[in-house]
Parts: C-alpha cells; structure tokens; sequence
DNA sequence: TAAAAAACGGGTGTTTTCACGGTTTTTTTA
DNA sequence: TAAAAAAACCGTGAAAACACCCGTTTTTTA
C-alpha cells in the first residue's frame, strides 16, 4: 500500500483525485494541502508518503519551491506534477527542481494509475515524446536561470507581487496605490530588489521576473 | 522533379543543403537566399518552387515575416522551417505564419528526405509528437500575441536593435552610445515606438520585446 | 524625378526614477 | 518574552525618463 498526498490550491481537484485514487488497490491518500507551506506543516516526518501529486501554480508557495523544498530535505518522496498547460519552462523548471513524472489534469484514469505505478517501480514517469525531447534538450542547454534559482526562493510574496506589477506601464506612485503602501515603501522594496538581485534598473527587475515566469508575459 | 529554394543566411549550411539535396533523384535546388528580402527579389513568379527550406533567425527580413509573406502571396509554396533551438514560442509562431514543417539542423539525410517526401505527398511534415503536441495547444490557446503579429512586420532593423538594447539596464544614453547616435535620435525612437506600439514607458517597450521574442530572455 | 517616408538631430520643461541617508512598527524565533 | 529580523515608512537631491515642439538629410516609392 503506497501512500500519496495530494497539494493543489484547488479543493474540487483535491476531492476528486483523492476519491480516484483512493479507488486504486494499491494506493491511499494519505491527505491533502492547499499549497507547499501547508503541506510543510501537516508533514509527519516520521510518516513519509511515496508520492506527492503537485500543482504548479499555487499562491503561498508555488510547485517549484515546494518540489526544490522536498529534493532537498526528503529524497525519498517522489514527485509527480500535475500541470494544466505543457510549458516547456515550466516543464524544465520542475525537472530541474527533481520531479519525476508529469501527469496532465485532463487526464484518464488509465494514465493516473500507470503513472502512480511507473514512478513507484521505475522511478520515474514519462508519458510521451514531448518529456523525452525536452529532458533531452535540457541537458544540451546551457543558457538557463540556474543562478536565479536561489534567490527566486528567498522572494517574499510580496515582493512577486510587486515583481508582477513592475512588467506593466504603471509608475511607481500607481504601483504604490495598488499595493496600498506609500510610494516611499515601493522605493525601499525597489532598492532592497536592486541589491538581492543585482541589477540597476527597473529593466532588471522585469527581466528577473519575466525569465523566473513571475511575471507572465 | 520537385524545386525547392533555400533561405538561410549562413552560406556554408546553404551550400552543404544544396550538395544533399541535389544528390536525391527527385529533388533540385533553384538557388538559396541569404534572407527573405533576397528571396523575394530573385523569385521568378513565373517559375515558382515547390519547396522553400526557411531558417528562422535571420538578418533583414526573418523567417516569421517571410513564411507570412509566402502563406499570402504564393500559398501553393510549402514552407519547411529550419531550426536549431526547439523552442515552443518560435515553432508556435511558424505554425501561424503557415509553415508545414520542422526540420533540426543536425539532422540525419533520411530525415530530411522523409520530410521532403512528406511535403510534397501529404502536404505536412512531422516528425515526432513534439509538434504534435504543440499543435494541438496551440488549437485550445487564445492567449497569444496575434495583435502584435502586425506591428512586428512594420518594425525596422534598426528599430529591433534599438528593442534588444532597452531589455537591460543601459540608460538611453549608454544605449545611444551602443548604436552610435545622438541620445536626442534614441528619444525619437523610443517617442515613434510608444506611439506605434500604443505604450507608455520603456517597460511597455520591454514587454512587447520579450512577448515578441524580440529580445532573448 | 517629385513626393513621401524614414532616419537623424535638436530645445525646453515636467515628471519619474534612483541613490543615499535614515526611523518606526510588526513579525519571527531563539 | 526579549532580541533579531523583516516589513513598512520617510526626506532630499541628482539623474534619467518622458512629452511636446521643431528642422535636415537620406532612402523609397509612385
């Protein structure tokens, strides 16, 4: 009996895998979260699940972070993504972070259950040619974000919010009203960003936030 | 015996293409263009190709903008893209501008053949799922620049320079220097592009240089 | 070859951004 | 619960960005 937990933001998602995989013989869902950091903490260390079904995108703490949070800390537990969209920054993101399978969440039953089952026997899922390829140009690929990774985890909610509304056409004063701070507590998070990220300009910033997919483009 | 023309502004891949593709029965080549704009003042409408061997990066007129122009001037072309990166925004792109295949740079000569092959009796060229696949995201995905698609032809060499160098953290100043003009020529330029672009700070600039694989990531 | 368009350079003034110096309040954590 | 860390806040002045006006030269096109 494998035991799974499940992190999703969205709790029909939840229900509905939980009650699917509950179905499978050989399977049982331990519990589960809304997102990395309540997952962090319903964690039993002295109960470790197999498997854990993460979403990309959550608020709080996001799949990458949660997935670099587990490689790190509980090697054992396997990692399968659910993803909605085949991005392949995405995709390579949460490769690199060391997750072992992708599963879409259209997905049929059949699929769910063999790659549950892969990952428990082989180690690692991979359901098509498009994983293949991308894990295969990841490793020619040089170019990639890896010195932002770090820094990417230390960036408070706050401050990728503010990264988000910096990749538009509003001026610090309008960002400020729309964060409900003063336009001095945006200079500080503005010259605090400079410093954590090393660059000089605003055009740093949106470049940092556009190349983490902070901001979307 | 099928025609086809190769665009590519690296003279030595022309050469070593037109050797290989000569050497096979059914195929010869008419001539090679070192970019779009070459091509289309050597094409002879009157003795059109049947194939056009495209790459996509490009100086003076670049693969998107010359696949549109043969998609709406001369639809009986087939175009096949030649790529060295696989990335899903560049291969996305050709898609919509009408292209019919991908062929790798690195290819193996059978690959190339099939491909060629493919064209000319199906009409389309895939070669692994990869595509498949994007093709398919691409059909439920609205969420793309088309509106750019416009504005991007009607943007000047000159203009794109000047894009790639606001996407760091160069002052207008240090990116007159870079161009070798008068910071009063760079406002006129960042001025024109607010307009046209319909934005209102270099950001606005910035986004639509990222979005529009102006500038690298 | 005249007209149109694009590229280039300029002046002036306002607004925004950035650098540098800080303080106070809230939240974490040892 | 006290100390440390973080988040929020602020003033000033110089530098950069932006808005709006303008003319000249080169290239394209009709």
């Amino acid at each position: 009996m494998k035991k799974i937990i499940l992190i999703d933001d969205h709790s029909l998602i939840r229900k509905a895998l939980a009650v699917l995989i509950d179905s499978f013989a050989d399977y049982h869902i331990m519990f589960g979260a809304a997102n990395g950091k309540e997952f962090i903490e319903m964690l039993d260390p002295a109960d470790l699940p197999d498997i854990v079904l993460m979403d990309i995108s959550m608020p709080v703490m996001n799949g990458y972070e949660t997935t670099a949070w587990i490689t790190q800390n509980h090697p054992s537990i396997k990692v399968i993504a659910l993803t909605m969209i085949q991005d392949e920054r995405s995709i390579i993101k949460m490769l690199q972070n060391g997750v072992k399978g992708f599963v879409m969440k259209d997905v049929e039953t059949e699929d769910l259950k063999k790659a549950l089952d892969d990952v428990v026997q082989k180690g690692i899922y991979i359901n098509d040619l498009l994983y293949k390829n991308l894990l295969h140009s990841l490793q020619g690929n040089a170019a990639f974000a890896e010195d932002d990774l770090q820094v990417m985890l230390e960036l408070s909610e706050r401050e990728k919010e503010f990264l988000r509304l910096l990749c538009t056409d509003k001026s610090y004063k309008e960002i400020a009203a729309s964060m409900y701070l003063s336009p001095r507590t945006i200079d500080g998070y503005r010259d605090h960003l400079f410093s954590k990220l090393k660059v000089a300009s605003r055009v740093g910033l949106v470049m940092f936030a556009i190349r983490n997919s902070i901001a979307k483009i």
